[in-house]
DNA sequence: CAGTGCTTTGTGACTTCGTCACATACGACA
DNA sequence: TGTCGTATGTGACGAAGTCACAAAGCACTG
């Protein structure tokens, strides 16, 4: 059986020399995991480098409190870059990764992965930018979370979560896990949103209906 | 003149082979820094990977309100490993790092880190294990920021901040920065431990009076 | 289709945190 | 000893988080 040449799946391993290329190719795998899946968490180091060909995987951090906030997403031609922290370095993950939809995924070992590194300029390029956008996402998020207002920042979420009717399928909860914040403080500010007639929203689900108005307040202050 | 063998200064380094060694020493310099100076910031991409040989950078983010957050230090020994994030990345800096003391640093062009990244195992070793604590300390942040509350987070960064004597030589204002916070929310804080009897207050210094009742605030819930 | 149980959402009361606008107080230095 | 810049104190109020329930909405069952 032959093996399928996934690195087209990822623009910044296309140029990867043959001689990089072929031994990447056999010496993962592909991995599939069901949705709900939890990939990697506190106490679990991961032992592959990840990189996603198909569904996402969510990265959250829970408190003691049991709240929760999503720090980022991997969606397919993506690398779990901060996994990569852990695996080269020298301390367990404080994250958890749960599979939000069926995921297929090439697992690299540790070995492979650091052979890689050393040979292939392309290879390190690719790792270390995708690695930059991710801390640079979590600068961001501290800053969102540290200086910026709920109702921005759930204009923003909504925004960013539709789909292309201007919906969003998610429950109060789930909107509050993807800010760090309470359920309570998400439902006032919908009910908010819903009363100047901005959004509507039944059990489970919201739909946009000015998103010019929900721009408006996500953009300049 | 010889060139003085800094590499001795990092543990990380130290086994590094001599084939490589070499090249890392003659092809870097060493730079010094007065307090103060702004080393990078938003809009200014660094241009080297830095080793700190002495004294200690800070690095903070400050939000359009003019509210800052320190995110972490880099102190002798050490290397700005988040810089590389960008060195190597796509995106510029979101962060600013300044020197809080004067700096003497090594500043490793592009080419060479690029290069020892590439021959030498043990620089990886060495640069992914800071990345590692970097990042795992960013969701540190990420969870305190987020969940945890001011009178805890202020009494943790006071007993680390404190000196031999239990001294912390900051104002309100740098307090509030360390932690992402406002000044009055910090004054009344103190207020609250001084009425406690846990510290005592001068202008521009705090004394831990009772390090064991700080303690058990910034320890259990 | 009424009943039951789980999940989701609504709400009031209260605490904590952040903001604004000043009032004081301290300390260095002329 | 006065003056000036920085540091700290404070009240009022708005925004956000917590707690303890109440009330729907939905699925499944008999």
């Amino acid at each position: 059986m032959s093996i399928p040449d996934w690195t087209s799946h990822f623009p910044g391993l296309r140029k990867l020399e043959p001689s990089i290329g072929r031994p990447l190719v056999e010496n993962s795998k592909v991995v599939k995991l069901a949705a709900g899946t939890r990939i990697f968490g506190p106490g679990q180091s991961p032992e592959a480098y990840l990189l996603l060909l198909d569904g996402t995987v969510r990265v959250q951090q829970v408190s003691e409190t049991g709240r929760e906030i999503v720090l980022y997403r991997v969606s397919a031609g993506e690398s779990c870059a901060l996994t990569t922290a852990c695996l080269m370095g020298y301390e367990e993950y404080q994250a958890e990764g749960v599979a939000e939809t069926d995921v297929q995924a090439v697992a690299i070992p540790r070995t492979t992965f650091d052979e890689l590194i050393a040979r292939s300029a392309e290879f390190r390029r690719f790792v270390f930018t995708a690695f930059s956008m991710r801390v640079t996402n979590l600068f961001k998020i501290i800053d969102e979370v540290a200086f910026s207002r709920v109702d921005i920042r759930l204009a923003q979420k909504l925004l960013e979560l539709a789909d292309s009717q201007g919906r969003v399928a998610l429950t109060h909860q789930q909107l509050a896990s993807e800010l760090g914040t309470a359920r309570e403080v998400i439902s006032r500010q919908l009910h908010e949103f819903q009363r100047r007639n901005w959004i509507s929203a039944t059990r489970g689900e919201i739909s946009l209906v000015s998103i010019k108005d929900l721009q408006k307040l996500a953009g300049a202050p």
